[in-house]
DNA sequence: TTACTTGCAAATGATTTGCACGTAT
DNA sequence: ATACGTGCAAATCATTTGCAAGTAA
């Protein structure tokens, strides 16, 4: 499923508001914030990082955590946003609206590298072809250490790794 | 670090008991009877259906799911398994004592197809060169609708969607 | 004997939900 | 006016942990 990548606010605002109304749901001031959170700040949030940065951006609407988590999952089900998965320790969120790209995940520190080869996916077209499957999406991440941490690594107390 | 593919039962067994006793560890009726389900059931699971299959066929054991939990960890610590994160529906396990696959996923029956490519690991591992990132591990998936699914997709009723 | 293990139940941490009040349409 | 949205607190779900009793070495 192919989302129009809308090249400003306006009208990335204007294709949330109407996949708002095409599911007869309301277009509220808390929606507003976080889908422009996500806008502005162009990061993988957890619904915890996105929380603590609209708390401190709009004290005044006094945010609760479970609307971050129903804005979040809304626009995730209207395909606005994709979420990459982070077991236990749950999952990271951005907004649709940018070219497919995959991820390196450093496994120390929780950095996220973004990645696109399109040699890589041909050669996933191809292999698909040849087994007669019809790829309709395809999830790419690849787990390891940053250089950072790998410096880092002598003089590190051990940290709890982080579970991807 | 790469783990010997041991052909047979007895040298994984084997491997496993090293593992152990290289960390101070003792071998008990309980980690060996999770281990051997793992590996006689080339499949993958999630601690639950893991737990299920284990108090069927060992009863007589009485096993705890917080052992089969400390078990898996175990085994994946020490790279004799794997785990692929299933977002937050937690993650499904598998022994790593067979080669290196990936896998494409029918979205329409569940269907898996294991590949592998020689050329996409080469790529991905040009990339992380390129990102001065060490990578551990990959998880790449495919998804999408297979052969069967789309000969009969006219007369299929719509199922609920497969959970990956 | 001396750790390490286990099952159980309680604890945890992330996410979801019920409810009474608030607000966009 | 009506239905949907919100914050809050309680509930839920997967996973982890403390503890007293069990067991491998």
């Amino acid at each position: 499923m192919k989302s129009k990548k809308s090249v400003n606010y306006k009208s990335s605002l204007s294709d949330f508001k109407n996949a708002l109304k095409q599911n007869g749901l309301k277009f509220t001031k808390q929606r507003e914030v976080v889908f422009k959170t996500l806008y502005d700040n162009d990061a993988h949030f957890t619904p915890e990082s996105l929380y603590v940065l609209v708390k401190k951006t709009h004290p005044e609407l006094n945010v609760g955590m479970a609307t971050i988590y129903r804005t979040l999952n809304l626009l995730e089900e209207s395909k606005m946003a994709t979420s990459i998965s982070f077991g236990v320790s749950g999952k990271k969120f951005e907004l649709a609206n940018k070219p497919h790209h995959d991820h390196m995940i450093c496994q120390s520190c929780g950095l996220i590298i973004e990645f696109s080869s399109e040699e890589i996916e041909k050669l996933q077209n191809e292999i698909a072809l040849k087994n007669n499957f019809e790829i309709t999406s395809h999830l790419l991440q690849l787990r390891g250490i940053c250089k950072q941490c790998r410096e880092n690594q002598t003089k590190n107390k051990k940290r709890e790794s982080i579970d991807i």
